[in-house]
DNA sequence: GCATTATGACTACAAATGTAGTTAATTGGA
DNA sequence: TCCAATTAACTACATTTGTAGTCATAATGC
C-alpha cells in the first residue's frame, strides 16, 4: 500500500517525472552524471519499479519505454507528510523552519512561501 | 557519513529526544502504543543506534542509559534539506505546497509561518 | 540459597536495497 | 549472411532493515 520507494529508484523516477516515456538506455543518459550506475544497475531499478506499480512498461519494438504510473506530486505529498509527521508531530511550520535554518531561503522562496499562505487564508 | 537513521530507528530516537536518558525498558514503554515491539526489538534498534553514533550509552547499575548523540534539529534540517534537494531541487516553496495540499494547513500553521517569514525577512 | 526475572551480548533470518554479472535472443550494419 | 551491439530475463551477492530468539549473568524475592 505504502509504495516504498528508496532512494536510488527515486533518482529513477525523478528522470521520469521529468520527462516520459523513456527506455531504459535513455534513462541511464538522464542521470545525473555524478551517479555513474552501470546500465544494468538501472534496469534492475526499472524493474523493481515496475514490480511495485511505480511505473508502466509499453513495448516499443523489442524494448520497454518507462512511464511513470504515481505523479510527483503524489509522491512528494506523501513524502512530505510523512517526513513531518515523523518528526514534527504532522505540524508544518517546523519543517519549514528548519529548511530556513539548514540552508536559508531565497527572496524567492520566501515570496513563494507568502503568496502560498495568502491564498491559503482565503 | 550520513549516519543514515532508518524508520524504525526513528521511532526510537523520538522518544529519545523526548526525554533521555532512559533505559532499554523505559524506552519500549514509552514507544507509541500501536507499535508493539519486543522488548527484543527495542534493544536490536538500541544497540544499531548505538554502533551508528547516533546513541550514547551510560552504565547505570547493570543496565545502560541512552542519551541522543545528534541533536533532533540536527537530523531534523538534514532530513527535511534531504527531501527538498530529491524531490525540488532545494526550493523549499513546493514541499510546503504540498505539505499544505496532502492535509491541509491549519490556522495555527498558516500564522506560524507567516511569523516565520517575518522574520526571515529582515 | 534457589528459582525467577531483567538485562546485555550474541545470533538469526527474511525482505529490501545497492550494485551489478550472465544468458539468450534480436537486429542493424559490413 | 554473419557478427557486434542492444536489450530483456534471470541470477548474484553484500549490506541494511525489520523483527525477533538464545544464552549467560546478575539481581531479587522468598
Amino acid at each position: 500500500m505504502a509504495l516504498r520507494i528508496s532512494q536510488s529508484e527515486l533518482d529513477i523516477m525523478n528522470v521520469l517525472w521529468e520527462k516520459s516515456p523513456l527506455a531504459a538506455s535513455e534513462v541511464s543518459e538522464s542521470l545525473d552524471n555524478n551517479k555513474d550506475w552501470s546500465s544494468r544497475t538501472v534496469k534492475t531499478l526499472l524493474s523493481r519499479l515496475v514490480e511495485k506499480g511505480a511505473l508502466a512498461t509499453k513495448a516499443d519494438g523489442r524494448r520497454y519505454l518507462y512511464t511513470p504510473l504515481i505523479a510527483k506530486e503524489t509522491y512528494a505529498s506523501h513524502a512530505a507528510r510523512s517526513l513531518s509527521d515523523r518528526l514534527f508531530g504532522g505540524r508544518a511550520a517546523p519543517l519549514v523552519a528548519h529548511l530556513a535554518e539548514a540552508n536559508g531561503l531565497s527572496e524567492n522562496d520566501i515570496e513563494e512561501l507568502e503568496a502560498l499562505l495568502a491564498k491559503l487564508k482565503k
